[in-house]
DNA sequence: AAAAGCAATGTAACCGGTTACATTAAGGTT
DNA sequence: AACCTTAATGTAACCGGTTACATTGCTTTT
C-alpha cells in the first residue's frame, strides 16, 4: 500500500515535506507542493486515517447509545446527529441498546479504549456509573433527549411538563374531564415529568387525579393498544387519552375502534412527538411536535464544543402543540 | 494515560511480557501472568485500542450506507446489523444517505482511508464506482435488500418479483381487475422487479396492463398519499392498489378515505414490508412481510467472511404475504 | 558430561503518520 | 565582509501496541 515514505521517495523531498505539504500548504513552497502533489496523484496516495487518528488520538468518532432505533422518533433524531457529524467531520458509531445497560456501558467505553471521542445517550442512564470506569474523570458525554434528573454531563430535553401540560390543558379545554393517560416506562424521568403536566393540568381544572386512568405502557403500538384495551374496560371509561407517544396513541386508536368505538366521537386521543404517521392516521392526531432532528444536531454541537474544551450550557428546546382531528369537543 | 510500559514497568517485566500476558496468556508461566494481571489492575490499565487497529490495519469497523433511516424498515434491518456487528465485535459506523451518490461515495472512502474494514450497501448504488477508487480492488462490501444488477459484491435480496406476483394475484383472486400500483423511484431495480410480478400475474390471468394505473412513489407516506389522489381521480379507478412500501399504502389510505371512499369496500389496499405499524392501521395491512433483522444478520456475516478471504455465495431471503383487512373480495 | 531442545522472557524493529528541532540557503543590515 | 533573520527543508523521535528474533536457563538425550 502506498504511504507517506513511498510519496517522499517518488517526489524527490522528505517525509516531514510531504506531510506539511499536504496539511499545511502555505509552509511550503509552490514548487515543492506542486512535485508532492503529483507525486500523491502519481502513486494514488491515500493518508492512512488510522495512523493520523493513532497520532493524534483523536478518532472522530461519535458514539450514540439510542434505546431502540425501531422508534420513528429516534430514528429522525438519529438522521440529525448523522448530519450535524457528518458537517464536522465525524463520525457515528450506533448502538441500539434495547435499555441493556450492560451494553450500555460497554458501548461507552469505546471512550475509555479510545475508538471514539465522545458519547451521546438518549436515555436516561450514566453508561459511565459502572465501577469500572474512573469515578473522578468526567468523560465527554451529551445526554440528550430522555434526560437524567443528576446527569454528569450537559443535557438537551423538551420540557416535557410543561408540553404534556398543554396537551391536557387543550383536551380540558374541549370539556373532557375523564382523560386517560398510556405513560412510558416507570423508571423514566421523561414519563414521570409528563405525567406531573397532565395533573398541573387537572388540579388547574379542579378535576382530582384517578389513578385508574393511567396506565404504564413502552412506547411501542403494541403497548398502546393493551393500556386502551385496559381504559376502555374501566366502568367509567375515560372519554379522552394522552399517550406519552405517537406509536402508542396508534395503538390505542387501533384498539379503540376494535371495540366499535369512533376516535373523536367517542374517545379524543393524543400523542407526543409528531412522527410521519401521525398526519396520515385515521383521524389524524393531535400531537406535540418535537424537533426531532434539532435534537440531534444540538447534541452533536455540544458534544464537539465539550470535545475543544469549551463551556457548554444546558439547552432546551421548543415544541408546539398540533391540534388535529383526533380530539374534539366532549360529547357526554 | 497508563499504557503498556508503565504496566511493564510496575510489574517489573518487559512490554512484550506484559503483551503476551494479555493477548496469549498460555505462553506466559503463571506467575509471571499474575504478576501482570496484578499491575494491569494496580494502574487501572486499558489497552489503546487505537494503537492495537493502527497495528493490526483492522479497525473492527463496518460502514453501513442507508437510504434513509427514517424508513421503519430500514431501521430494523439496521437494528439487524447492530445486533449481529456486535456479537461479532464490529463497530457499525452509520450513514444516512438520503440517496446522495457523493455522500456514499466519500463514507465508502472510509474502507480505504482504513477508518473502517467494510461495506454493507443497503441501495442499488455501488459506492466505489467513483474514479478516486482503484478500478482492480475489490473492495470489501455486500449489496443487501435494494440490490444492484450487476452488484460488484456479494448480494442478499428478497425475489422481489415473485413477491410483487403473489400480492397482485392475491388481488386477483379476490376478483379485483383493475388495480393500480404505486411504485418506488423509478431507476430502482427494486421496483421494477416488483412492476415485473405485477404484470406477470396480470398477464397470467389475462388482464392487460393499463399504464395510467402505475404511479411513481417514493416510500414515503406523502408520496402514497398523493398517488392515491391521482388514482382516485381517475374516470375508470381501480379497485385495488398495491403499493410497494407499507409507508406508502398508509399514505394512500389516507387520502383514499379523506375522497369519502372506504377501505376496502371501495377500494383494497396492499402494501410491502410489514412495518410495525401495519398491523395497527385502520384496517390492518395487507402485506408482504420481509425478515428485515435477518437481512441486517444476513450481510453482517457475509461482510465478515469476506474479511476472512471467504468464499461468499449470494443469499435470497424468503417472504410472507400477511393478509389482513385492507384487502376484500371486489364489489362491482 | 556435552549437546540438543525447549520454555520463558527480553530487545528492538515496526506500523504510518506528525512535529520539535536541526540544518541549510538566501536575503538584509551595519 | 561579518552577522543576523527568515524561509524551506531534512532528521529523527514519537504515539502504544505487536512480534520476529535473540538470549537465558533449565531439562532431556546419548
Amino acid at each position: 500500500m502506498t504511504n507517506i515514505r513511498k510519496v517522499a521517495e517518488l517526489a524527490g523531498v522528505s517525509v516531514a515535506t510531504v506531510s506539511r505539504a499536504l496539511k499545511s500548504p502555505d509552509i511550503v513552497s509552490p514548487a515543492t507542493r506542486e512535485k508532492v502533489l503529483k507525486a500523491v496523484d502519481q502513486a494514488g496516495y491515500k493518508p492512512n486515517l488510522m495512523a493520523v487518528q493513532f497520532r493524534s488520538q483523536r478518532t472522530y468518532n461519535l458514539v450514540v447509545l439510542v434505546p431502540t432505533i425501531a422508534n420513528t422518533f429516534f430514528a429522525r433524531v438519529i438522521s440529525g446527529i448523522q448530519e450535524a457529524a457528518q458537517e464536522r467531520g465525524y463520525g457515528v458509531l450506533l448502538c441500539n441498546t434495547l435499555g441493556d445497560e450492560a451494553m450500555e456501558t460497554q458501548y461507552a467505553s469505546l471512550v475509555t479504549t479510545r475508538q471514539a471521542d465522545g458519547v451521546i445517550q438518549l436515555r436516561a442512564f450514566n453508561p459511565f456509573s459502572d465501577n469500572a470506569f474512573p469515578a473522578a474523570a468526567a468523560l465527554p458525554m451529551i445526554n440528550a433527549c430522555e434526560v437524567l434528573d443528576d446527569a454528569p454531563c450537559p443535557t438537551v430535553k423538551l420540557d416535557n411538563r410543561a408540553a404534556a401540560r398543554e396537551v391536557t390543558e387543550h383536551l380540558i379545554a374541549l370539556g373532557h374531564r375523564r382523560i386517560g393517560m398510556i405513560k412510558g416506562p416507570r423508571r423514566s424521568p421523561l414519563t414521570r415529568d409528563r405525567q406531573l403536566g397532565y395533573q398541573d393540568a387537572l388540579s388547574a381544572a379542579g378535576i382530582a387525579l384517578d389513578e385508574r386512568l393511567l396506565c404504564p405502557g413502552d412506547f411501542t403500538p403494541l403497548a398502546g393498544y393493551q393500556a386502551a384495551e385496559t381504559l376502555i374496560a374501566l366502568t367509567e371509561r375515560p372519554t379522552a387519552i394522552f399517550c406519552e407517544s405517537d406509536e402508542m396513541a396508534i395503538g390505542a386508536m387501533s384498539r379503540i375502534k376494535e371495540a366499535g368505538l369512533r376516535v373523536p366521537d367517542d374517545i379524543s386521543v393524543a400523542g407526543f412527538d409528531d412522527i410521519a404517521f401521525a398526519s396520515y392516521t385515521d383521524p389524524p392526531l393531535t400531537t406535540i411536535a418535537q424537533p426531532a432532528e434539532a435534537f440531534g444536531r444540538e447534541a452533536v454541537a455540544m458534544l464537539i464544543d465539550v470535545l475543544e474544551g469549551q463551556k457548554v450550557d444546558n439547552l432546551v428546546m421548543p415544541y408546539t402543540l398540533l391540534t388535529r382531528a383526533s380530539t374534539a369537543p366532549c360529547r357526554p
